[in-house]
DNA sequence: GTCTATATGCGGATAGAC
DNA sequence: GTCTATCCGCATATAGAC
C-alpha cells in the first residue's frame, strides 16, 4: 500500500498547509492524521520540504499548462495586435479558479496554499517560483504587447499587484460571503484587467466613472 | 534601562518578523540579536504573541488615523457626491507608504510585517484585523458611495481585490527593481482606483485600451 | 529589571528490527 | 515499506537568585 500511503501524505499535507500554514504544521500533524507513521514521510520524499515541492508540482504543472494553452488560442483568434487585455487577465486567473471547482475540497485548500506561498519566505517560494516564473514571463510579455505605451517597469508593477490580487483572494475566497464563485473570478479579472488598462501619464483624475458609464 | 530593552526588542523582533515571518523567527532569535536576555520578552510584554501585537499597534494607529484624515478632508473638500474614486484609494494607500519613507529602514521592515500578517493564520491576524477593520469599514462605505451602481458584494470583492494588491506590494516591494518609491505608490492607487471603478454590468470587452487614450 | 538555570514539550530526521 | 525507539536540538515560558 505504498503508493496509498504516498497520496494519503499529499492529500493530509495539501489540507493542513493550506490551513495552517508550512511553518505551524508539523509532519507529527500530517502523519498522525494521514494514519500512517512519522517516518514514511522522510522515506517517501525526502524531508519536509521536498515534501511542499512534490505536492505542489503535483498539481501547478496542469494549471500552468492551461494558462498558457489558453493564451495561445487567444492568441491565435486574435488579429495582429495580439489578443486584447481582459482575454490574457483571464487566460491568467482563470484556470486556478477552474480547478478549484474542478477537484474539489482539495482543490479548495491547494488554492489557499498557493496563496499563502506568495508571501511565505523566500527559501520556502523558491520551488514555487521556479514553477510560476516561467509562465509569468510569457503572460508579462503578452500583457507589454497589449500596452505597447507602457513602460517595461511599470507593466511589471501592475503584474505584482495583479499577481498580490490574485494571491490575496486564493487564500481567503472561502470566507468570502459569496454564492457564486463564477461571478467573484468574472470580477476579478474585471478589476485586474481595468487596472493593467490605466493609461500610463493621464493626468485628469477620474471622478466615479461607473456612473457615466452604465 | 528598561524602556531602552523594550525599544530594542520591538525594533529587533519588527524586522525579523518582517523578514522571516512569524513562526520563523523565535524569541531567542530576537533577545540574541537584540542584546537582552531571553527572559526579558516575557518579563515586558508577557508572551510572544503579545509582543506582536504591542509591536502593532506601536505604529499601525497612526497609520489609520493618517488614513481617515485624509479621507476626512477629501469628504470636506468633495461636492455633495462625495470625493473621488481615486481620491479615497490614494487615502487608503498612502499613509503606509509615506510611513515607510519617513521612518526609515525600520518602516520598510514595518512595511513587509504588515504585508505577511495579511496571509497569516486566523489566530495570528486577530490582533491585525482589530485594528484594520474599523478603518477598512470607513472606507469600504466611501467606495460604495463613489459606485453607487455597483452592489454592495461586488464592491466587497473589488476592496478584497485592491487589499490583495497592497498586501502583496508591501510585503515585496524592497525587491522590485525601482529606484522611485513615489512613483510606484502613484502606479498602485492608478491600478486601483480603476480596478474600483470598473463599470459593473458592462458587457462590451476593452480591448487595450490604453492604446486608444494617450 | 536583569540574570542563570531549568521545566516541559515539540521539531525534523534517522537507525535498525521486522 | 512500515514500524518503534531514539538522537539531538530548539521552542516558549517560568522560578528564583541577584
Amino acid at each position: 500500500m505504498a503508493i496509498d500511503t504516498k497520496e494519503r501524505i499529499l492529500d493530509v499535507a495539501e489540507r493542513l498547509f493550506a490551513d495552517f500554514g508550512y511553518n505551524a504544521t508539523s509532519l507529527r500533524d500530517i502523519t498522525r492524521e494521514a494514519g500512517v507513521n512519522l517516518a514514511s514521510v522522510n522515506y517517501h520524499f525526502g524531508s519536509k520540504e521536498a515534501l511542499l515541492a512534490a505536492l505542489l508540482e503535483r498539481r501547478f504543472a496542469g494549471i500552468n499548462e492551461r494558462r498558457l494553452t489558453q493564451l495561445d488560442r487567444a492568441e491565435a483568434a486574435a488579429g495582429p495586435d495580439g489578443p486584447g487585455l481582459e482575454e490574457i487577465v483571464r487566460a491568467f486567473l482563470a484556470p486556478p479558479f477552474e480547478m478549484r471547482s474542478e477537484w474539489g475540497s482539495s482543490g479548495q485548500k491547494f488554492l489557499r496554499l498557493v496563496g499563502r506561498i506568495h508571501s511565505e519566505t523566500d527559501e520556502i517560494r523558491q520551488v514555487f517560483i521556479q514553477l510560476f516564473q516561467p509562465c509569468l514571463s510569457r503572460f508579462k510579455a503578452a500583457l507589454q504587447r497589449a500596452l505597447p505605451d507602457v513602460g517595461p517597469d511599470e507593466v511589471e508593477w501592475r503584474a505584482h499587484f495583479l499577481v498580490g490580487a490574485m494571491a490575496h483572494t486564493m487564500t481567503w475566497c472561502d470566507s468570502f460571503q459569496s454564492r457564486d464563485q463564477d461571478a467573484m473570478l468574472e470580477s476579478l479579472v474585471r478589476f485586474g484587467a481595468a487596472g493593467m488598462a490605466t493609461p500610463s501619464g493621464s493626468p485628469v483624475e477620474v471622478h466615479a466613472p461607473a456612473r457615466l458609464s452604465r
